[in-house]
DNA sequence: TAGTCCCT
DNA sequence: ACCA
C-alpha cells in the first residue's frame, strides 16, 4: 500500500462539473489578455513541454536569466491579470492560511507535455502550502520527498481533483509523467490545465 | 537539473 | 546518470 508522503493531501473531485467550468471561462480571460509563453531551463535554454501564463500580482516565470517571480508577462510587459475571485476562495477554503496568494501559474498540457520531478522553491514563503488544480484530461501525478532520489509514489489526477502541498510536505518533489489523452470532456481541444496558487512573499505583520 | 536519456 |  503506497501512501502519499506526510504533507500531501488529496481531494478528489473538490470542483464540481459547473466550478470547473467557470474556471476555465476565468482562464480563457486570463489567457486572452496574457498569452501562454514557452517557458525555457535556465542553464541550457531547453523549452519546458508546458506552456504557461500567470494570474495574480505576480507570476512565475523561466527563461535564461532564471526562475522568478515578476508582476509583468515576459512578451508583453504587461501586469498579469487580476486572479478570480474563485481561486481566491478556493484557497480560503482549502490552504488553511491567513494571507492570500500572490500568484497563480497557468500551465497547458498538451497531450505529450510533462514536468519533471521539482520543487517549488522560489518562493520566499514556505509556511504557506501550494495549492494545485486540475482541469481537463487526466495526469499522472509523481510526489516523492524533499531530496532527490527518495521514494516516490504516483496517483492519478481527475479534472476538478485538488493537491495541498503543505507543512512538512511544502518542498516535496513532485511532476507529472504523463497525460491521459481525450479523458475529459472539459476542455475542447483536449490537454489538461493546472492552476498552481501560491504565497510568495511573508504577509506583513501589519 | 520545472531538461533528456536509458535502464529496470 | 548527466558535467555544467
Amino acid at each position: 500500500m503506497n501512501v502519499l508522503p506526510k504533507g500531501v493531501r488529496h481531494i478528489p473531485q473538490r470542483l464540481d462539473r459547473q466550478e470547473q467550468e467557470a474556471l476555465v471561462d476565468r482562464i480563457r480571460e486570463c489567457v486572452a489578455r496574457a498569452p501562454l509563453f514557452a517557458p525555457k531551463m535556465p542553464r541550457t535554454g531547453k523549452p519546458l513541454s508546458v506552456r504557461m501564463t500567470n494570474c495574480g500580482e505576480l507570476g512565475w516565470v523561466a527563461d535564461e536569466g532564471g526562475y522568478r517571480y515578476q508582476p509583468h508577462h515576459p512578451v508583453t510587459g504587461d501586469a498579469w491579470p487580476e486572479m478570480p475571485h474563485e481561486l481566491l476562495n478556493l484557497w480560503q477554503e482549502v490552504s488553511g492560511y491567513d494571507a492570500p496568494p500572490e500568484a497563480c501559474l497557468v500551465n497547458f498540457y498538451s497531450e505529450t507535455a510533462k514536468m519533471g520531478l521539482h520543487q517549488d522553491r522560489d518562493e520566499d514563503d514556505f509556511d504557506a502550502p501550494v495549492v494545485s488544480v486540475s482541469l481537463g484530461d487526466d495526469c499522472l501525478f509523481r510526489v516523492g520527498e524533499r531530496v532527490r532520489g527518495g521514494r516516490t509514489t504516483s496517483i492519478r489526477l481527475r479534472s476538478g481533483d485538488v493537491v495541498v502541498l503543505g507543512g512538512e510536505g511544502r518542498l516535496s518533489y513532485h511532476g507529472v509523467d504523463r497525460i491521459y489523452p481525450a479523458t475529459s470532456t472539459l476542455l475542447k481541444n483536449g490537454g489538461r490545465i493546472n492552476l498552481t496558487l501560491r504565497r510568495v512573499t511573508k504577509p506583513s505583520a501589519t
